[in-house]
DNA sequence: CGCGCGCTCGGG
DNA sequence: CCGAGCGCGCGA
């Protein structure tokens, strides 16, 4: 028999089918050990055949398979075809998609740890002395000498694997495995609680049961109760025997989202995120692949899951950007959740407070279906927005960060014994040091952006490569010691809101303060048992946290993105400003949001304010239109990267010649097309070049072809990609 | 003249 | 991606 074969190496030169023959019978998907060159490598069976071109002389036998059952899927195999074509993908990567990566690495074994100690009756003194060729040797059996336990992993560290295995192989150490538990969460297992459903909820359950469409578009405001609904679908789709997946943007990985769904469906929600363990990892990997498991929960990765027989495909709060990848592959979530959706014949449901407009484009073109759920659960109006207007305070004299609508506010709110959430979407201390006598800027070494000053450890940081710089003194330049500070981060408003209310409890929650494992889950936890009165942070503090005390949301700079020139910074401000604004007056307390804001008549400010979404959307919309942005038009953009200028600039010249022809054929396909710097003409070391194109939508093939002349142009120095729709521009 | 590195090519 | 084969440039 001949089977045709994926080598898994990941390169353009070898993304073809190779065949190879085996004796007995090797089913397709398995993953097996092929002669590849020199060498053997790992591969995947997707597909047999009776006869094949390659001369027999040059055909070789596969060695062996790797897996007990065929780790890849039919339906995983279709999913690599789609990622190949749309994506241009080599077939390597995408299947390295489906597996977790220590399976390919075969470090599985990681649920066991190894433990060593002396063996029993040694006298290590002795032994030690006999050790006179090894140094370390001997200083290995004195470490042990009092009959202390160690890890393996951890003695190997301190004395060498060399040392370590030597000794164990000349019998003086007992070596003993422990079985690690590894189902994360696992306490979480508490009986469900039986909610009825709200009248609304109800609703949006009927017409998306009762839907004909495959894609459901949720749109529900916060606080609608759109979990108990996408519970309920998945809950369905068990009792019909089918599986899940349930999808959250990574900053929404709560716990609480997990413990619900535990607590809803126990052992059968398998959690697949970059939190985990290798072995946890591939735990639960398994616990999906053999049907132990039947709902996948997780971040944008997680779409993969190896589950056959979906019934149901979730995901929450659609709109945010995580949702598309932006390194190899570069993959949309919701292309290939549609694609597992179509496979499947299950329904695609799309839920969030504020669509992109994309999708809600889609739903209005009767391509989608709207489902709308616009009351809240509790049954309270949304929490009341005031606009205060920064100019206005400038000239009355109030310089400082805070209005004086929102000191007030903050000053009952405390009194009341509530909390509050300043949201600033800028961390640090300042993102910009300037010298006032001759304008120098601090900059970083690798990249082309001003650093930022991080007070706490009086240093300068690149938030672009996370380079250290001690500050400075002086001006480097001309030895001013007029350094003065540019834009505000959330260090400054903590430090500037403390001496406003020196009683006041602070937390600041930002990358800085979530660093360490699990220090963002502390924070929360913290403010919601009221450890604090007041949580100033970026980002992430505006996704779906319930903290029943918060009355009060401060949007500090509810203005800042509207002026960058990203076409979609007017949509991204509504869907922060709406977001955060849902952190306030959750359960019985009625909430206040109060927006600060230079430019207080920008349409976007109004609408958020007023919480009309249809609005927005319909002047976004129109704008996109008249200026032929996406969703009416597809922005993709060339960029070759690299540390070698000359080269980078030699690849995509390179690009450029084989683009400018399919323009030249084309030409009243497109919109736009330049060449040119990447606005941040070098970031961690490399430099970047690209070419930026507009195209009309819809026109699939042109899409291919722009893959096709660009791709060619990536060398070993210079990697060239094709981004579409990109999230950020930098 | 010899070696080393960098580029090209093939891999079933 | 990785190793083999080969050509060219530099140093002894």
């Amino acid at each position: 028999m001949i089977y045709r074969v994926i080598v898994d190496v990941q390169s353009q030169d070898v993304d073809r089918i190779f065949d190879y023959r085996a004796e007995g019978d090797i089913p397709v998907g398995s993953r097996v050990v092929v002669p590849f060159g020199k060498k053997q490598i790992e591969g995947y069976v997707v597909g047999t055949a009776k006869t094949t071109d390659v001369p027999s002389e040059k055909l070789k036998s596969i060695c062996r398979t790797v897996d007990a059952l065929p780790a890849i899927t039919g339906e995983m195999l279709s999913i690599m075809r789609f990622m190949q074509t749309r994506y241009h993908v080599t077939a390597a990567t995408a299947l390295r998609q489906f597996l977790p990566g220590e399976m390919r690495r075969g470090t599985v074994k990681e649920s066991v740890e190894q433990f060593v100690r002396l063996k029993e009756g040694l006298d290590a003194t002795a032994l030690a002395a006999e050790e006179t060729r090894s140094k370390k040797r001997a200083e290995l059996l004195l470490f042990f000498a009092d009959g202390k336990t160690e890890k393996l992993s951890e003695a190997r560290k301190r004395y060498g694997v060399s040392a370590v295995n030597g000794l164990i192989e000349k019998g003086y150490f007992t070596v003993t495995e422990i079985q690690k538990n590894r189902v994360p969460l696992s306490e979480a297992s508490v009986a469900a609680t039986p909610v009825t459903l709200k009248p609304t909820q109800e609703a949006a359950l009927k017409k998306i049961n009762e839907s004909k469409k495959r894609v459901q578009l949720l749109f529900g405001v916060t606080g609608s109760g759109k979990t108990e609904v996408y519970l309920r679908l998945i809950e369905a789709a068990l009792s019909q025997g089918k599986t899940a997946i349930m999808l959250v943007p990574e900053i929404a990985l709560t716990p609480q989202t997990l413990t619900r769904l535990r607590s809803r469906f126990g052992e059968r929600v398998a959690i697949l995120h970059s939190g985990l363990s290798a072995g946890e990892r591939f735990d639960e990997w398994w616990r999906l692949r053999t049907g132990k498991a039947v709902i996948a929960v997780g971040a944008r990765s997680a779409i993969f899951a190896p589950l056959e027989n979906l019934g149901v495909i979730v995901v929450d709060e659609e709109h945010e950007t995580s949702y598309q990848s932006e390194s190899n592959p570069r993959y949309f979530t919701k292309e290939i959740a549609l694609h597992r959706a179509a496979y499947n014949g299950c329904k695609l449901v799309l839920g969030s407070a504020t669509p992109a407009v994309e999708s809600y484009l889609s739903a209005q073109n009767g391509e989608y279906e709207l489902v709308e759920m616009r009351e809240r659960v509790n049954k309270r109006p949304l929490p009341k927005m005031e606009i205060a207007d920064m100019r206005k305070e400038m000239r009355r004299g109030n310089h400082t960060l805070f209005s004086s609508l929102l000191k007030e506010h903050l000053q009952t709110t405390l009194e009341e014994g509530n909390q509050a959430i300043l949201f600033l979407n800028r961390r640090g201390y300042s993102s910009t040091v300037i010298c006032r006598d001759c304008g120098y800027v601090a900059k970083c070494a690798h990249c082309d952006v001003s650093l930022t000053y991080h007070k706490g450890e009086n240093r300068l940081k690149c938030h672009y490569c996370n380079a250290q710089y001690k500050m400075p003194e002086l001006c480097p330049e001309c030895g001013s010691p007029h350094l003065k500070f540019g834009h505000v981060g959330t260090e400054r408003v903590v430090m500037e809101l403390q001496e406003l209310f020196p009683e006041a409890r602070i937390l600041r929650m930002d990358n800085d303060t979530t660093r360490t494992k699990e220090g963002h889950y502390k924070i929360l936890k913290a403010f919601s048992e009221k450890e604090a009165d007041i949580l100033v942070g970026t980002q992430m503090i505006a996704k779906g946290h319930d903290f029943p005390s918060v009355t009060l949301v401060g949007v500090l700079d509810a203005d800042m993105g509207l002026h960058f020139s990203d076409y979609r910074s007017g949509e991204r401000t509504f869907q922060l400003i709406t977001q955060v604004a849902g952190r306030s007056g959750r359960a019985d307390k009625s909430g206040k949001v109060i927006l600060q804001t230079f430019t207080p008549d920008n349409y976007v400010l109004d609408f958020a304010g007023r919480y009309d979404y249809e609005s927005m959307a319909q002047s976004e919309l129109s704008l996109r239109r008249a200026t032929m942005f996406p969703p009416y038009a597809r922005i993709v953009r060339v960029l070759a990267s690299g540390t070698d200028e000359k080269k980078v600039v030699a690849a995509i010249k390179t690009a450029y010649e084989n683009l400018e022809k399919v323009y030249a054929a084309h030409r009243e396909e497109f919109i736009f097309f330049q060449k040119m710097k990447a606005p941040i003409l070098r970031l961690q070391t490399k430099f970047r070049y690209q070419i930026l194109m507009r195209i009309k939508e819809g026109n699939t093939s042109l899409l291919t072809e722009i893959y096709e002349a660009a791709l060619p142009a990536n060398t070993p120095y210079v990697s060239v990609f094709v981004e579409e729709n990109p999230n950020n521009m930098t």
